[in-house]
DNA sequence: GTGGTCTAGACCACA
DNA sequence: GTGGTCTAGACCACC
């Protein structure tokens, strides 16, 4: 199961987080249709926060029609979101982190990891 | 001189895109002192947003001590962050490109690679 | 300038009735594109509701693309609903209103014609 | 026999559709004072919902004195609901489904014909 | 117990 | 002032 965490200094709500991170679960095949998140009492419980947040999480997913509530049983994957098969992923994945070593190892700093990673990929973009 | 943008689907309050993104070019060394950043009017028009917004990020960034108003001048840089030396950023900039331009081959969209990126560096931190 | 109205005994969320009047308006044609809703505020007080119930409302017709909050501004219709032209829609409605007429005098009361319409409604459906 | 439906969509909460669809065919003599009504069991078989669900709507027709259930044999009508006669109704009825008829072949689609029934609905009423 | 709605009120970002 | 987020807590519908 899907386990959340938010990051209060980012400036991200923290209802947006949670979407995010189910949708880059959905994304990296971490979620699958039918699977079950967690429920909105035990989320709030775990990160401290409102449980109405979290439920605007959920409804916002069930906006996209990624998710479904079932009142009384709980909210479930809906909808997958298309990605690499997983054995591709892995072999990018490793070479991120091979590259996260060597900047780390180069005495670079999380922020200025951040920096360069945001840099780079929006110049990637345009 | 530094070009600004605003993602306003991210979440990311408007002002706090702005400081991220001074911080940044001050970390990878495209702003340095005595840099003069663009004027509020220049940014507000240019992303269609609120004067009041563009300044409350340079207030931020003066509250930092990273640049400094002068009336009727402009807003220029006053103290950098330190990064790594030139050579060693674009050694690794050009590193992390090579697995960029890796995985758009393999297929991977934009947001497939913002999402790969945002669990690995979150992996990686804890 | 739409006007809202809720019916608390229909078991209807009240959210959901403002949602419907705004669709049902932009189907209608008496909202168009770029009009202006009144305020979260306004309709809250008016109503008598909670705003972040107006709010809920207004933020179910965003996700559905009619509507955008332009915050400091207030929302605007961003997209309308295809429906038949004025002319050929008042026709209709003058043919409903006959029959509507009709029925009172005929000595039905407003249940049973709720009723009635709802049967034929559905019966026509399928 | 009566046969119940629910819109999941409408809002509005599927025990009180029930009811709902007991009185309208109680006003419109599709049921009558010693009709039985199906079991709580069919109809959550056929509606795919809770039977909790169903027994709160026969619990609250039995409430308003319309129905009476008897251990073992089921749910039966006890009290009509006064309605015009019926070759009055059927006349009404149609007018009603020629009126229909018209807004169909004019183009409108269902959602159009029950946005325009609910306001001319609501502006008789007023 | 599970999701869903509503209220009341505080605080923030934006114009 | 306008929209948007979050909290706290009550109540409902459903399983």
């Amino acid at each position: 199961m899907i386990e959340f965490r938010v990051d209060t200094g980012s400036g991200v709500p923290p209802y947006r987080q949670l979407v995010h991170q189910v949708e880059h679960a959905l994304r990296l095949g971490r979620l699958r249709v039918g699977d079950r998140l967690p429920t909105v009492k035990d989320v709030a419980k775990r990160l401290v926060i409102n449980p109405n947040t979290v439920l605007k999480a959920y409804r916002e997913l069930e906006h996209k029609g990624l998710v479904k509530g079932r009142p009384g049983q709980g909210t479930f994957v809906e909808r997958g979101l298309t990605g690499l098969p997983a054995d591709k992923q892995a072999e990018l994945r490793a070479g991120l982190e091979r590259w996260l070593a060597e900047a780390y190892r180069a005495g670079m700093d999380s922020d200025g990891i951040a920096a360069l990673v945001a840099t780079v990929l929006h110049d990637f973009k345009s």
